[in-house]
DNA sequence: AATTTATATGAATATAAATTCATATAAAGG
DNA sequence: CCTTTATATGAATTTATATTCATATAAATT
């Protein structure tokens, strides 16, 4: 595989990789939202929304169109939320096996007993 | 959706976003390497290699078993392969459109305007 | 059982990413 | 056109992640 799809893929994943990014996502694959409505739905800083929004605008993972006074953001396209259900699917394989929690407790016995 | 699925997901993706590892995982796509193949033909440190394959052990993206001295790594399961692919197929979307680095190169344009 | 080879781990350091705070911009409404 | 409201940005700080180095472990070979 070439670099920099590798880089792409790289930068991708980073901006999933994270709880906030992953909340906004998953509140905009029901509509758009302004960002005054995902600050306050998900009671989150006006600053942090806004870098966030920043990064998620900048790799196209989600589009804005400004209505009044406020800016609608909502996912870019598709790929995005089949990135995420696979994502899910291979998350609730791995939960049914067992939790992370269940598997860092394990970790946490054996180093006692080691 | 439920808080430990946010959390799995970030745990995932976080993986995922880390260009060592994604290449280790491409080059696991094709067969099981021991870790001393995977060195050499990465060119990547020894530690580096190992702590990254610890991650995804733990992750359960990887899978171990031994082979008299070597210890061979391969793919868990095919949930990681299909979520490659996705993620593929929205880079290569997203790259048809601009790359990265053109896009970057127009902020640094509109800075110098602006 | 001592040595070699392959891999793993811990801890320190280096680097990158997230958060916060202050401030800027830009459109809308008075 | 001045103020308010909504959002964005820059820079400093905090926190998380990666890298490196030294060392540990564990199986295989002698």
């Amino acid at each position: 595989m070439k670099k920099d799809v590798i880089i792409e893929l790289e930068t991708i994943f980073k901006l999933l990789g994270n709880r906030q990014r992953l909340t906004i996502l998953e509140l905009l694959r029901e509509r758009a939202y302004s960002v005054s409505e995902i600050i306050a739905i998900l009671d989150m800083e006006q600053s942090a929304v806004s870098h966030q929004l920043k990064l998620l605008r900048e790799a196209q993972l989600v589009q804005t169109k400004r209505q009044g006074r406020e800016i609608l953001y909502c996912l870019s396209d598709s790929h995005v939320l089949t990135l995420l259900d696979n994502a899910l699917n291979h998350v609730s394989h791995v939960l049914k096996k067992e939790t992370h929690e269940e598997f860092l407790a394990e970790e946490r016995e054996k180093n006692k007993k080691g």
